[in-house]
Order: structure tokens, then sequence, then C-alpha cells
DNA sequence: TTAGGGTTAG
């Protein structure tokens, strides 16, 4: 359809022929006018072909030839900028070199405001450019020459950029110079070109340009096809926007549209990533009423969604019954899938299936790989079972996979797990030294321990030269310091770690905050205790009932009964009940002071807990 | 022939 409202390709040729000289240069315009081509057509084109090879010559074998090129040619006379030259200069150096006919295509531009080339030269220019990858010029030179936009000579560059993943992947701009080029331009492309530019959009990971270019597809009259709306399903996933992808799926197939599996298995994965599994089961429906067949990677998702659920052995339980259905109904399940089933059966401590289905895939002859056996060695860690982990490693080695910073990690979580301090410690000095770097994990899972050992000043230590590296510490870091600082009682360093990691955007846990009251009560200081809550129920975050009866308690103890009344007022205010033993303390304390407010107490504890 | 998948702390 768009292809039918260009002019063919003789009336093209024939507009290009009369716009085929510069503007400004009215002398070259008489000598080689389109009149002076009918009259003497052969011999002005044997001149013009003449002047076009002196003029390639040129610029090959000068290096500035930009300073005496016209000297050297003199409009008037050379025909240097007749449109024929243009043309035939550009298409001789894009043979040979690209960059030289991207070079003179400037030269000309910053001569002439308007250039035109015929849709052939324009044609191998672009693809000349596109075949050496020279994306960046390639745009610039379609900003600045008008008729590299025309859709004969963009459509088919367009296709061929955004097929070169690794490019856009390594430079977004690519792409970002593109939509810009496309806005102001408003030239319409093929809907294969379109799907392509959609496809590449999702390359970059960046969804705003994919909906800059979704808007000026649609704008421009193109309609989608199957192929669009499952680049729109992945775009909308990415974007957290399940819901809308899933209505999208709704929409286009009662138009009989059917998106490619893929996507559809994105949108699986995402409402079985947020646990809504009777959206998934509505999708696996829709897809199979509509022809399409999920596949093994769809049910792999869901499998390793349900196994994600550790703990929750019923959703185990029903990833290892959609598992062992796979087998039954013939899907080839390969090392990923018995791997994220391995995993799974680890991390609810059911070693014994798990390790029966490392035998059964190795007898069916597939290899375990390092995540396999990541997987097992991290649930013989969970389990307690170093010394299996250790001989799993030893094995895994053996086989000629190489150890990482995973399996390091894995490792040293296992180490930490068990309270085998010294030889986490050993394990983490250790790694440089075997070439393996540590990353935040590993820094985090040693700084916890060294945290719950009550070992704070040798965890900051640590967070320390954490800091001298390039790992940026993240919210578990902190966590465990503040927790450690708090129950040293070393409540300004513990303040100031919160300050810090505010400092860096990150939010800390609810629970940090409920160390920190617990700390100043620790150290006596109610009257910061007090304030913190505040800040807390302001935050509306919800303190531990622990933390409040702690403050309770501190209060009571330096005898401030009102304040700790206030507390316990907030506490009935939020359903919780006050412990026992601060309940005692604190009527002990009223006692002494009004037994008409030991009374009302009372009537509240026993409201609040019938 | 290709896409989309699995591991470590919290």
């Amino acid at each position: 359809m768009i292809l039918s409202k260009l002019p063919s390709k003789s009336t093209r040729l024939r507009r290009c022929r009369f716009l085929f000289y510069l503007a400004g240069d009215s002398s070259s315009a008489r000598l080689f006018s389109s009149s002076t081509i009918s009259t003497g057509k052969n011999d002005l084109t044997t001149e013009l072909q003449k002047s076009a090879s002196n003029v390639c010559e040129v610029i090959r074998r000068q290096p500035r030839w930009e300073s005496s090129i016209l000297s050297l040619f003199p409009p008037s006379t050379s025909g240097i900028f007749h449109s024929n030259c243009i043309s035939l200069v550009i298409r001789r150096l894009s043979d040979s070199n690209p960059l030289l006919s991207f070079r003179y295509l400037l030269w000309l531009s910053s001569t002439s405001s308007s250039i035109s080339l015929d849709p052939e030269a324009a044609g191998s220019f672009l693809k000349a450019l596109s075949a050496s990858r020279a994306w960046k010029p390639a745009l610039h030179a379609i900003r600045s020459v008008k008729c590299l936009s025309e859709f004969s000579v963009l459509d088919p560059f367009v296709f061929h950029l955004c097929s070169d993943a690794r490019s856009i992947y390594c430079d977004n701009n690519l792409l970002y110079d593109l939509c810009d080029i496309l806005e102001s331009h408003s030239t319409k492309l093929s809907l294969s070109s379109w799907n392509s530019i959609l496809s590449a959009s999702l390359i970059t990971e960046k969804t705003d340009l994919f909906h800059r270019f979704y808007t000026m597809m649609i704008e421009s009259g193109t309609a989608p096809d199957a192929s669009t709306a499952g680049y729109l399903i992945r775009a909308l996933c990415r974007d957290g926007e399940p819901t809308v992808a899933y209505h999208v799926l709704r929409d286009v197939s009662r138009k009989r549209i059917i998106p490619d599996v893929v996507s559809i298995s994105q949108l699986i994965s995402a409402f079985s990533k947020c646990g809504n599994f009777g959206r998934v089961s509505e999708i696996i429906h829709l897809m199979i009423a509509s022809g399409s067949q999920p596949d093994l990677f769809t049910y792999q998702e869901i499998i390793n969604a349900l196994c994600d659920g550790a703990g929750r052995t019923a959703m185990v339980d029903e990833a290892f019954r959609i598992f062992n259905d796979l087998k039954l109904k013939g899907y080839a399940c390969d090392v990923v899938t018995y791997t994220t089933m391995i995993d799974g059966l680890c991390k609810s401590g059911r070693m014994e299936e798990a390790l029966l289905l490392w035998s059964e895939m190795v007898a069916y002859g597939i290899r375990p790989n390092n995540y396999t056996y990541n997987a097992i060695i991290n649930g013989y860690c969970k389990s307690g079972n170093i010394d299996h982990a250790r001989k799993l490693y030893d094995e895994m080695l053996s086989k000629g996979f190489k150890e990482s910073t995973v399996s390091c990690n894995t490792m040293l979580a296992g180490l930490c797990l068990h309270g085998r301090l010294a030889d986490a410690i050993n394990l983490f000095a250790e790694m440089p030294k075997r070439g393996i770097h540590h990353d935040v994990i590993s820094y985090n899972t040693l700084i916890q321990c060294l945290c719950k050992e009550g070992k704070t000043s040798d965890a900051i230590v640590l967070y320390s030269s954490m800091l001298a590296t390039s790992i940026r510490p993240s919210i578990s870091t902190y966590t465990p310091l503040i927790m450690g600082l708090c129950k040293e009682g070393r409540m300004v360093d513990a303040t100031e770690l919160i300050k810090i990691l505010e400092a860096q955007g990150l939010e800390p846990l609810v629970c940090s905050n409920d160390f920190i009251i617990s700390g100043f009560c620790r150290v006596g200081d109610a009257e910061k205790g007090m304030a913190w809550l505040s800040r807390m129920l302001q935050s509306n975050l919800k303190p531990r009932a622990e933390t409040m009866d702690r403050l309770v308690e501190c209060l009571c103890s330096l005898g401030q009964v009102d304040c700790a009344l206030q507390v316990v007022k907030k506490m009935f205010d939020i359903s919780y009940s006050l412990g026992s033993s601060v309940c005692h303390l604190l009527i002990s304390k009223l006692c002494g002071v009004d037994s008409y407010q030991v009374c009302e107490l009372l009537d509240e504890i026993v409201l609040v807990e019938s």
C-alpha cells in the first residue's frame, strides 16, 4: 500500500534530474542544465563521468582534498555540482571506501543547503555504510541530506540497522538518533521495518524508546501484526504491566492475531513471578484454544516460579507434578529444567529426591553443569552437610567446571550459616588468590556472619575495605551492621550509617528502625528511642511488638511512667498486647503512683486480649 | 536456525 503511493522509478529520476544542481550555483546550472542534457546528452554524460572519475581520484589521493577541490574543479566548467556527477562520485566512493563517501557528502552539505542524489546512489551509499556498520555516520548523513530519508532508501537501511543487535546493544544512542530522525521526517516505513525497530528497542531495555516508536508506527497508519503484538506484550511485561499486556493478548486473540510463543511465555513468566497462577492457567488455556502450544520454556518458567516459593511445600509439589507431567507428555526436559527442579527440591530440604533426579538426568544422558552442581552444593550447605558440599565441589572441579564467584559465595554462605566463621574468612581471603573476584554478595555474606558472631568492628573493617573497591554496598550490607552496632550500644555510629545509606538513595529496612529504638533503650536514651518511634509511626512503619516492649521497659526504669503509658496506648492502637514481664513492671511502677491509672490499664489489657 | 529459561545473601 505504501509502495503504491510512491512515484514510479522513471518519474522519480525525472524529478531528481531537475533538482540535481546546487541552488546557489547558476553558472553550473546553465552549463549543465537539463536542456543541455537533452541536446548533447552523450557528450555531457561523458564529460560528467570524466569529472566524477577525476574528483574520485583527488579525494582518494589527497588527504586534505576539501581545501583544494574547488580550485581544481571550478563548478562553472567541471560540473562537480551536477547531480549526475555527485551521484557517480558517491556510488564509486561507496563501493571502495564508504567513509570517504560520507566525508564527501559532509563536504557537499557544508557547501550547499540542498543536496540531492538519485535514489540508486543514495541507496548504495547507505548500503555501503550499513555493510561496514558505520551507523553513526549513516544516521548523521540521513539527518543532513534530505533525499536519504525517502522510503526506498531509508526503509532497507532501518531494517539493516535494527538487525544489528550487537551494535544496538553497545550503543543505545543509535536508536535514539533514529527515533529523532523518524519523528522529524515523518517518513513511512514498511511493517517489517517497524517490527525490526520494535524488536531492537527491546534489546536496549529502554521501553520509553519502544513506546515512542510504537506510537509513531500507529500514527503513521501501519497496521500491527502478530509480531508487533508480541513485542508490545514483551515491552509491557518489562514495564511491570503484565495486566495491560494480558489485555493486549486478549484483544489481538479476538482478532485471530496470535503472538509468538516467546512473548506469551514472557507474559506467563511475569504472572508466575508475582504468584498469579490463576492468570497463568487462563493464558495457557487461551494459547491452546488459539492453536498455539506452550513449549518447554513456557512450563520451565512456571516450574521456576513455583520453586521460588521455597518453604511452601505445596508449591514445590505442584512444580514437581508439572515437571513429571512434562516428561509423560514427551517434552524433552533438558539440563535447565532438571536443574530448576533439583534446585527447588534442595531449597525445600528434599535432598534425597533431588539426588534421585540428578541420577535420572545422568541416566538420560543429560550432563549436569555448573548450575546443577551449585544447586546441590547449596542444598548440602543449607542442610548443614558441609563435608558433602565440599566433596561435590571438588568433583565439580574435577569434571572441568571452573569455580566462580557464585560457587564460592555458595560455600561461603554455607560456612557462615553453620558458624564456621574462621573457614569463611579463610575462603573469602582465598578467592582473589584463586582468581575469583568478590562481589556484593561475598561481602554481604561475610559482614552478616561477623555481625551475628558479635564481631561488629571486624565487619566495619570489611565494609571499609569494600568501599575501597568498585563494589557498591546494598541495603543488605547495612542492615546487619546497624543491628550489630545497636546491639553494642554504638548509637552514634548506627544512626550515622542510616544517614549514609539514605544519602545513597537506599531505604533502611523496617527492622533497622527497630534495632535503633532497641539500641537507644539499651543505652538508656529513652528520649531518642521515643523520637525514633514517632518517626517510624509518621512514616506508617509498624514497629515490632518487642521493640515497643523494650521502650516501655526503658521508660519505666527511668521513672517516665506517663511516656510509657503513651507508648502502651500506641501499642493498643495497632492491636499489640503488652509482654507479661513489661506489664508487671509497668503495673508495679503505677501502683506507687496512681491506682486509678492501674485500673484503666488493666481494663485496656483485658479489652485487647479479648 | 532462531527466540525466551536455571545458581549465591536478604
